[in-house]
DNA sequence: ATTATATTGTTGCAATTGCAACAAATTAAA
DNA sequence: TTTAATTTGTTGCAATTGCAACAATATAAT
């Protein structure tokens, strides 16, 4: 969903400055926001692709998400106030950045702003979604029901038996928060005994 | 927050019927909400206290969240279509359902309905962060580093070392999705290590 | 107050996992 | 195209964990 559907383009320029937006571009793989990172702000992605990385103090990294067009994120959204957490570009990207305070305490009764509290609202609920799935994930205990909860999820999701992983195997296992060696043992497993099948990124669900 | 700030009870009646919200009362330990599973809906809980509860094919449970007055759930937001899940009341709790489409789709300029939508996107922020929490517990490998970061987020919280665990040590184990006895032996060693002091439900940090 | 139910504590053991340390293969950069 | 960097595959081994099966407490119900 776009966070600026049903809102022409003259009342988007309107709101945006109503709202004091700040408008970034990135280029690919850089890190972002570090200075922004005291206040509670909203992100929205216009285009291009980041993931939100955690790096503990033993130098685990996890990635706790990855974003595409359309998305938000921000300070409360994604645990961001905590500096164990960055955001990096995989690809040139263009963001939006709204003071949060702003958004919310702002009393405009305009009907562009209030479609876009709504859209915001719908996005929000939408990434909700995508959270309860990586819970759902992580609370598997084994490795093998791992994987297999997550290619049910995805393969549910786009209605197929083929899954093109989204990222490499490495961050898989961050994502999956599970040793790498142990998982790709586990798939190798998984291939013997006949449940899956692996051709590169892409993965086929035999049963 | 209260869902339902900065609105009077008269536009706050009115808003429900044109939504036409349901409200309904449950006593304690019920397990509720098995009718409308196929709808797509928002609840809002106006007291008491409800628990997601999730019991997967072995049997094992596990405690998705547990929520009180003024907290929202809801299909999109708790996962609820899955069928492995079930809403159980903790105590006597009152509850409002509301349908999503009608939510979204009505199209409602007044002022108080602007007003709701606005403070669902307040709350449902909030509850994000409560998704993220959890996540980073999980994402944690090893049993103590999860109580550990349990702990810290607790404690952080509530600016305190003292740490009332809001349900049972049974309870805590299906949040942390470990296994309880593991957990049991696992504090034991934090306790005999000088890092933690039990009483009852109450967990002292001693670092 | 007695009984029934639920929670907590304990422990041996097998299974699973993370870790470390590589080699091989793939991808990106110079 | 050669070199560098990253990703993938593999395996032994030690550490962690889940599981099972109880006993001991604590809590709730009659």
């Amino acid at each position: 969903m776009n966070p600026f559907y049903n809102i022409n383009s003259d009342y988007k320029s309107k709101l945006l400055k109503e709202l004091e937006a700040q408008t970034y571009e990135f280029s690919k793989n850089e890190e972002i926001l570090k200075k922004i990172k005291n206040r509670n702000y909203i992100g929205i992605i216009l285009n291009g692709t980041i993931q939100i990385i955690k790096t503990d103090y033993n130098g685990n990294r996890t990635i706790i998400e990855e974003l595409i067009e359309n998305d938000i994120f921000g300070t409360k959204i994604s645990s961001l106030s905590n500096n164990e957490y960055t955001i990096t570009t995989k690809d040139k990207t263009k963001i939006i950045i709204i003071d949060y305070e702003q958004l919310i305490k702002v009393n405009n009764q305009s009907t562009y702003y209030n479609q876009f509290i709504k859209n915001l609202l719908e996005i929000i609920i939408n990434s909700v979604n995508d959270k309860n799935d990586r819970i759902e994930i992580l609370t598997k205990k084994t490795i093998r029901n791992k994987l297999l909860e997550y290619f049910r999820i995805i393969s549910t999701k786009n209605k197929s038996k083929n899954i093109y992983l989204p990222f490499t195997f490495t961050d898989l296992a961050d994502y999956l928060a599970i040793d790498r060696s142990a998982m790709t043992r586990e798939l190798k497993y998984l291939k013997e005994e006949g449940f899956i099948e692996i051709k590169n990124k892409r993965i086929t669900l035999l049963y």
